[in-house]
DNA sequence: GTCTATAGCTTGATAGAC
DNA sequence: GTCTATCAAGCTATAGAC
């Protein structure tokens, strides 16, 4: 019975995550974190030395997930075939347990968040993953189809509004509709 | 000579839709904007009675111009050609003045603004416009892809880093992008 | 490991002189 | 129309008791 303590540092993390993607980095208080655990302040920061602290640790995962990808499109010849296995690896890490939320703080907190060291870390891995999609000499259109790729699956992460559909389904989809604009989809007309 | 007072509100107008869409709505100042502009913040205070009427007016031409586009909608027969031709004049609103950092503004800024007044409402009309363009019966895929379509004309209208090319190459890239996946594109297989 | 208390700062907004 | 001065409220972070 080692690891079964309640784990106050677990939790922080966790509250802090779920209120970063509800309401942002900035308008997300330590206060608010702590008093939705029942704890004070001054706790919270026992556990964590600093508010940009929390941040860091819950990109953690997702971040050492775009890098194996990016390493490993690195040994690849670039191409279709490797833009195309790089998207359907990054649709898998999507797919894991808790990312949905930190997708979408990613994607829709990215002001309050990019002046943060955690946040212009985070920007040069997330570029060097989308540099590892480029087929040289594309032309404008490609270019812009392969960052609509990257947010396709970002959206299929966790958009729910608008979207008639099962989680599953919407994440399926967006795999589909991402390999298709990045020109390697099965949609070659029958 | 009635009109060429350097007209302070203009100028408070200006400088905050720059520091909005570079930064955000909540990490945006009085107290920076009008040292900006030399003054204090009790004289920004004269010209506007809250920061939210500031944000406020920085959205009437845009909103007024996608109002105009989902009233014409709405007297179309739904289908494919109507789907298109809003994505159309939806490009050629995006293409106005100023109209590139009130993108940037509204694409980056979601988190900070959505419980503001004016955020609710601007959802609810650009809503109103997104649903313009959904053909009945259509797959999640195709949901999708209209989503994704509105999203590369507002990429097409400001986003520089990563796309290789001139503004108005990355313009016409997104609109031709948006045609695609709305289905209209002229990329019917020759 | 959690608490109370508080320091030190910034913010949006107001009152009133000029 | 712009200023100085001030307010209450919120924030991160720290010190020190228990």
């Amino acid at each position: 019975m080692d690891e079964r303590r309640t784990d106050t540092r677990a939790q922080i993390r966790q509250v802090a995550l779920e209120l970063f993607a509800e309401q942002g980095y900035d308008k997300t208080s330590l206060r608010e974190i702590a008093e939705r655990l029942g704890i004070t302040k001054a706790a919270v920061y026992y556990h964590y030395k600093t508010k940009e602290e929390i941040v860091g640790t819950l990109f953690d995962d997702l971040l050492s997930g775009v890098d194996e990808i990016t390493e490993w499109a690195g040994a690849q010849e670039p191409g279709r075939a490797t833009t195309a296995e790089v998207l359907r690896r990054y649709h898998a890490l999507l797919a894991g347990d808790s990312t949905a939320q930190v997708i979408r703080f990613l994607q829709e907190g990215q002001t309050s968040f990019k002046d943060l060291a955690a946040g212009a870390d985070m920007k040069k891995r997330f570029g060097a993953l989308a540099r590892t999609l480029a087929v040289p000499g594309s032309s404008t259109a490609d270019q812009l189809k392969l960052r609509l790729a990257m947010i396709a699956l970002h959206l299929g992460a966790f958009l729910e509004e608008g979207i008639d559909a099962t989680p599953d389904e919407r994440r399926a989809a967006s795999l589909e509709v991402a390999l298709e604009l990045a020109g390697t989809g099965s949609a070659q007309r029958a």
